[in-house]
DNA sequence: ATTAAAGGTGAATGGGTATTCAGTTTATGA
DNA sequence: TCATAAACTGAATACCCATTCACCTTTAAT
């Protein structure tokens, strides 16, 4: 990635630096990339234009930045609640749990991730074959161990993620009912990633 | 939805309606909503500037245009597959199928259905929320014929919505490996929904 | 052939926006 | 206290783009 925005070392500069930070996310967040200038972000953060262009060289970069943060909060919370289980079904479990309480704790997240679809498409198909890549491995340990049945587990780490993502998009945008109930959502995912769905 | 675009009705009119709409669709892929102007479009199509008026009022309302004959499309190809087939078992396998078959000959549709999150949120939230609807009358059938088991159905729509678009999605980035093998997919898809995860 | 309607043109308009830069204020250390 | 660097300012710049409109061309019916 050619974009490592160097973080400010001072106090005042820090501070500067993310209120920036904050405002571009909220607004990207509720108006979209393109529907957020740079003007708007100044001035919901306090700060006059010229002072962006202190901490970032453009609005690209800004989302760039933006978007490698959260993709690295995201893992960085799965794996620490993931790691605590010993169990794959215990670790699946706690894995889809965190994300969707992440997502519904951060829609910022969401929405900013999968916006990258439409701002750089290599961001986006690397975002998601490295964490497929990472969940692969989890996966291939839990087969040696013979705790999962013998699937294609790059397959099975797009199921996953597929069916994390779509709940988590459910849950956030409030599709249909029930989005209250976290538990109580994840309870009925496990129930068909154990069972099955057929009778 | 507000926006219901008169189809031409002449030969000639027809003809530089569906240049404009086939431009659009292909610039609208490739470039994204944003990154597509209206003279892209015109140029692309081989008309003027001001002719894309005659057919259509504004740019979003030519992309919302799109976004309703893809969902249209989508539904109809997969729900004329999924009649053919009488158990629960095969509507599924030939539903996930289809709408594989259909993303990877028409990778457009998924882009631009996906791109509307950040174009028209309210346009985003109907689409799967009508979509869910359908699935879950349908799952809802098969409950009562006993053919699946006892799960919220709801769930299990977005769950298996879920599956399909990030395989889909797999299969239309090409993300990973065996994306030209669809009928491994879907058996590796079927498996799981089938048996469970785990042994 | 005539003519009205249909179809098409493309330069101009008006509004918007990322980025720059010459200058000002604030903080810090000697 | 003063000098120097660090932060900051916001109007100006340069470009982009959706949409309009006055005018031109083609089609088809009488």
């Amino acid at each position: 990635m050619q974009t490592p925005i160097p973080e400010p070392t001072t106090r005042n500069a820090k501070a500067t630096f993310n209120h920036i930070l904050d405002a571009a996310i909220e607004l990207f967040y509720k108006n979209g990339y393109h529907g957020t200038t740079v003007n708007n972000i100044t001035k919901h953060a306090g700060v006059a234009a010229g002072t962006f262009y202190l901490y970032f060289p453009s609005k690209l970069a800004l989302y760039k930045h933006v978007l490698i943060t959260f993709s690295h909060n995201i893992r960085r919370e799965i794996a620490a609640k993931v790691s605590l289980k010993s169990t794959r079904y215990e670790k699946e479990r706690e894995g889809i749990k965190a994300f969707i309480l992440l997502a519904k704790k951060h829609p910022q997240m969401y929405n900013i991730i999968w916006e990258s679809l439409y701002i750089d498409r290599e961001l986006f198909k690397d975002y998601y074959e490295s964490f497929a890549l990472r969940y692969i491995r989890g996966l291939n340990e839990s087969v040696k161990n013979e705790e999962i049945r013998d699937i294609d587990t790059e397959v099975i780490s797009y199921i996953l993620m597929g069916i994390t993502n779509f709940i988590g998009l459910k849950v956030v945008l409030d599709l249909g009912t029930n989005n209250n109930d976290v538990d109580y959502i994840v309870d009925q995912v496990m129930d068909l990633i154990q069972h099955g769905l057929f009778k």
